[in-house]
DNA sequence: TTGTTGACCGAGT
DNA sequence: AACTCGGCCAACA
C-alpha cells in the first residue's frame, strides 16, 4: 500500500513545472482544455476541494461530484474541471475519480497509459480491461462521507 | 453567431 | 455486455 507522499509524487511526475505553465499537453493529445483554475472564478477548486478528500482505495463519478459541489454545474463540468487536474495546487488524487460505469475513462491524462491503473492496483482496488471491479463497494459518494 | 468538442450520464436497444 | 442517443454547457474557431 503506497503512502499518500508516494502517490504524490506519481501524480507530480504527470505535471509540467508551475513556472512552465503554458507548456500543457501531457501526452501530447490535448487539443482545448480550461483556462488556469485561477481565471474562473471557479468551480474548480470547489471540484478539486472534494478530490482530496476521497479516502486512500476509495473511488467517486464526476456525477457524484457535481452534485455534491452545491453549484449548479453538471457532470460534463466536473470532467471539464478535472482536465486541468494537473495544475491542482495542492495536487489531487485524480486517479480516484472515474466515470458512472466504474471505468477509468481518464487514463489517457496520465503521464503514462498504465499509470492510473497502478495508482489505484496499490490503494487495493482491482481494474480489469480499464474498470473497477466491485465498484459499489469502492464507490465513496462526496455528499455523505 | 453558429457549430463542434469533450476525463459525463441515464435510458433505451 | 456493448452499443446508441439526447441532454448537458463552457470554451474555441
Amino acid at each position: 500500500m503506497a503512502t499518500d507522499a508516494d502517490i504524490v509524487h506519481l501524480i507530480m511526475k504527470t505535471y509540467r513545472s508551475k513556472k512552465g505553465l503554458p507548456s500543457l499537453p501531457p501526452a501530447g493529445n490535448r487539443k482545448t482544455g480550461p483556462k488556469e483554475p485561477a481565471d474562473t472564478p471557479s468551480f474548480f477548486e470547489r471540484i478539486y476541494e472534494l478530490v482530496r478528500q476521497i479516502p486512500k482505495g476509495r473511488v467517486t463519478t464526476y456525477g457524484a461530484l457535481a452534485e455534491a459541489s452545491g453549484l449548479k454545474i453538471t457532470a460534463r463540468m466536473a470532467g471539464w474541471a478535472m482536465y486541468a487536474a494537473d495544475r491542482a495546487q495542492p495536487p489531487i488524487p485524480a486517479h480516484r475519480v472515474v466515470n458512472s460505469s466504474g471505468v477509468l475513462s481518464g487514463k489517457d491524462h496520465f503521464s503514462t497509459p498504465t499509470l492510473m491503473q497502478e495508482l489505484l492496483e496499490q490503494e487495493g482496488i482491482v481494474v480489469k480491461k480499464d474498470k473497477i471491479q466491485d465498484f459499489k463497494t469502492v464507490f465513496w459518494d462526496p455528499k455523505s462521507p
